[in-house]
DNA sequence: CCCGGAACCTGAAGGC
DNA sequence: TGCCTTCAGGTTCCGG
């Protein structure tokens, strides 16, 4: 499920393949992928503008046009985007995959989003660029600007589970179930502690271990735990490295404890019992 | 405002 | 074999 890293690496590897090119044609082929504007006037103002940038902001995706709109894109839980070299269904999407809209650019080239949940979700934004999502967004967390004082003013005025707060896109933005677990290993918290009660050095390794967990699954292209793909249709390998997420009854790579499973929030959250202790302690997750 | 749970969605997996 | 239920989780909505 694309968080942070995942649509990062979508950024990195699709923006020289896309910037500069021109779309000239749109298959909507699920209209509920379209959140707003309606279908007509979705089609109007994206074909035959430039694609001028391809920034991230949180889980979003911002195609900047050379109109000045941006077409914003979320994948929630199964989205992906693939470039074909070609032609529009292509010959490497499986048959299986659901592709809800189609981009044709100038190269020949087709983007196509793929999603089979169809939870995802397309936007395009005014001319001035801004989108109302966008204001509901915390800070980015690999941000220079974002703080261990940050994260602690944060927890400090929420009482619900650590897990919860860090996984409130209100928050910090990008990071989401699998991450908010690996960091919590890292920094020996257990997912349940209120998030006004993680005490301040625990802060600081959580602030610490966000950034280090998302900068190494960058480097590692993403997780490709359910059907996340990269743009050239191949997966990530960031889930290579997952500590204790989706690790149900694997042993602790620190102390050989079995990792468990509970739900928090209606989502699984994985720890180990033991490098996670339920009150204050250090943990050794490195 | 804060918090927790349901709904959205569908393919995979497990039970009988 | 096949039908049925459950599960997965990002976001939004709703009730307390």
């Amino acid at each position: 499920m694309p968080e942070l890293p995942e649509v990062e690496t979508i950024r990195n590897e699709l923006a020289p393949l896309v910037v500069g090119r021109s779309i000239v044609g749109v298959t909507l082929s699920d209209p509920t992928a379209l959140a707003s504007p309606d279908q007509q006037e979705f089609m109007a103002r994206v074909v035959g503008k430039r694609v001028r940038s391809l920034r991230r902001r949180g889980k979003y995706l911002l195609f900047g046009l050379s109109s000045g709109r941006v077409l914003i894109v979320h994948l929630r839980m199964t989205g992906s985007l693939l470039l074909v070299p070609s032609g529009f269904p292509g010959p490497h999407v499986r048959q299986n995959t659901r592709v809800r809209l189609a981009l044709k650019l100038d190269d020949g080239s087709g983007l196509l989003f793929i999603d089979r949940r169809r939870l995802g979700r397309v936007w395009l934004a005014d001319v001035n660029g801004k989108h109302e999502l966008m204001a509901r967004l915390g800070m980015e967390p690999l941000d220079p600007a974002f703080t261990p004082d940050d994260l602690s003013e944060a927890l400090s005025r929420r009482r619900a589970p650590v897990k919860a707060v860090l996984c409130d896109q209100k928050v910090i933005a990008g990071v989401g179930n699998m991450y908010a677990d690996e960091a919590l290993f890292e920094a020996g918290v257990h997912p349940l502690t209120a998030a006004c009660e993680v005490p301040p050095e625990a802060v600081k390794r959580l602030h610490r271990s966000i950034r280090r967990v998302l900068r190494a699954a960058i480097s590692n292209r993403g997780a490709s735990v359910d059907t996340y793909l990269r743009p050239d249709g191949s997966p990530g390998q960031a889930h290579s490295e997952f500590r204790v997420a989706h690790r149900l009854g694997e042993p602790c790579p620190a102390c050989g404890t079995e990792v468990e499973r509970i739900m928090i929030r209606n989502r699984g959250a994985y720890f180990c019992p033991r490098c996670q202790p339920r009150k204050g302690g250090r943990g050794s997750g490195v």
